[in-house]
DNA sequence: GTCTATAGGCAGATAGAC
DNA sequence: GTCTATCTGCCTATAGAC
């Protein structure tokens, strides 16, 4: 059937695109429909027929934004690598965020949490958990294999993963410096690696 | 002299308690004179009398935070200590920040950074160059005679460190977990130290 | 120093024509 | 779907009396 494919984005996802830039750089409190319906050339009334309220838009975004990562891990464990690999892919996840000098948006959002209505703070959590959760299955298994080393539990470590390379974002940001985004996250996962086998890739690429 | 010494604080400092904690919870862009002037329940206008703007207020907020966090670091120093007791020591500094539920006020500032006045920005930037050049001292000191060991150079790991307790501070917040804090903190710094002495005390306490 | 009053602008949101 | 027009409320900031 068709009626008209994709070829342009349409109007509701092009809006998300340029909220979604302007939250990942500004916060959620630094952006208005203003700026969005400027960008677009729209008018604000127009955005509110795709998303009635802030807040439903800011679901949208992060609902999105989720979805895609989600994605993005999949796609890493569909891919035969060992564990150190799916950590440095993980890392590296961030590191494109960074490089287009946004702020993952629940990082950003995170800041923010006090401020944010409840449908919005829900998925902020959500996103933290379903991280984690990937990272533990990562975890649990390297060390299993023995690819990985680490001190405590593999749930514990994962959240040192995940905030250890949210901090590596929010620090480098300000500094607009991607090597202080790759040390950091470079010396939390090496440690993690057994010493024994030999390493094959580095832990950030580029 | 005399005149009245500093029994009640002086209406200036007041207001940036009040603005200190609103920025520490709800970020720059989350607060108004309007909430601080409702809490001290004085004007805005008096506000203004105090501080003509907001990004006035601001600069003096992060002046004091940073003045307030030198202080604390030079307490340190003062005590005679080993590298990894200082360590913790710094980490207590924010785990005590995270225990009154708030951020850290420059890694709150660095995620608003792109919506902030050239006088802030280069307040935040030099707050996070401040504890780094700290922690380098102690990192260097600390290598050297034994204490510590870490691959990469000291200025490298006191970035990590400083990132890494703020992205633990950013992720700790949404879920209300002291715990996470400790769990992602005590792993952050425990691969710092050389495994060779007899350790004393935890990385963090309480 | 603190107030009342107000300016001038922008926020998110709605009504209703096209 | 997009528009014009408008509402209401909050924002930062100022003028000027007390």
């Amino acid at each position: 059937m068709a009626s008209r494919g994709q070829r342009a984005a349409d109007t509701a996802s092009r809006v998300l695109d340029v909220a979604e830039r302007l939250l990942q750089t500004r916060g959620y409190n630094g952006f208005s429909y203003a700026d969005v319906a400027a960008e677009l050339k729209l008018t604000k009334a127009s955005l509110h027929y795709h998303y009635a309220s802030k807040a439903t838009m800011g679901e949208a975004l992060i609902t999105r934004y989720a979805s895609r990562f989600a994605a993005a891990l999949e796609q890493i464990d569909a891919r035969p690598i060992d564990a150190p690999t799916k950590l440095a892919a993980y890392a590296r996840l961030y590191a494109e965020v960074l490089r287009g000098k946004r702020m993952c948006m629940c990082g950003m959002l995170a800041a923010e949490y006090r401020t944010l209505p409840k449908p919005m703070r829900d998925a902020v959590i959500g996103f933290f958990d379903d991280n984690e959760a990937w990272l533990t299955n990562v975890l649990t298994r390297g060390r299993e294999d023995g690819m990985l080393r680490f001190a405590g539990s593999p749930a514990e470590t994962a959240q040192m993963i995940v905030s250890g390379l949210e901090g590596a974002m929010l620090v480098a940001r300000p500094y607009d410096d991607m090597s202080r985004f790759q040390a950091a996250a470079g010396r939390l996962l090496e440690n993690l690696v057994a010493p024994d086998p030999r390493r094959v890739g580095r832990i950030t690429s580029n």
